[in-house]
DNA sequence: CTATAGTCCAACCGTATGGTTGTACATGGG
DNA sequence: CCCATGTACAACCATACGGTTGGACTATAG
């Protein structure tokens, strides 16, 4: 059993993983078309092995994945764990939004007060 | 005249902010309620200087504010700046949702092919 | 088989991060 | 007025991060 509601130390990945620009791009490139490494390493003024490190953070946090296609490795964005991301976010402020639907039901004027 | 969409390194904040558990249940807090730093302080196994500086981290990502409250200074959950994060995500995965939509637009059989 | 394209990994370097302690300053209570 | 409370800030430390270069391995092309 564990104390917390999700994974705290995948949420810490996941987050850290989004927290940089180039991270954000590939990820972008990476919905739009599958690429491989040194196809994404092009698009960036750093070395191959710099971009390959921001793939394998972004695999780390599970946002992509890399699919073997003989020398080549293509990097696949992971919709679904964006996806919970999201969740993720939404989850932060859950009892601040049930407070305002609670207002709103409030507003509504059904209370007989 | 910018060449991003927005503002990346807000992201780079905003999403580095989120990316620290501790930091994240501060904003969970404070969006249950607005409480003092030593309040928040009080709730984690470390010096209330390392708290201050997550509320630092968090303020200059917008994340929340701080409100003087005679000598008591009020963290404020950010709701927008949330609520934009969100929306950040969600244009990581423009094109791919457009292609998804494009496709269920296809499997619904209207183009004349 | 050999050469090369694609990838991975380790070592290194400067800077940022997350924590500490200590000091300084403002505010409110007795 | 004086003192305790709440906050801010600087200095310091260990470790992580983002980048580099160089070396090793694998798979394809000739």
């Amino acid at each position: 059993m564990v104390v917390h509601g999700f994974d705290e130390e995948a949420a810490d990945r996941v987050f850290h993983a989004l927290a940089n620009a180039t991270r954000r791009d590939i990820l972008r490139r990476s919905f739009e078309t599958d690429l491989s490494v040194s196809q994404l390493a092009e698009a960036y003024d750093m070395s191959f092995a710099a971009v390959q490190k921001h793939v394998a953070v972004l695999e780390r946090a599970g946002l992509v994945s890399k699919e073997n296609q003989g020398r080549e490795r293509l990097v696949k964005a992971e919709a679904g764990k964006l996806l919970w991301a999201r969740q993720a976010l939404d989850d932060l402020e859950v009892t601040w939004r049930e407070r305002v639907d609670q207002m709103s039901d409030l507003l509504a004027g059904d209370s007989g007060q």
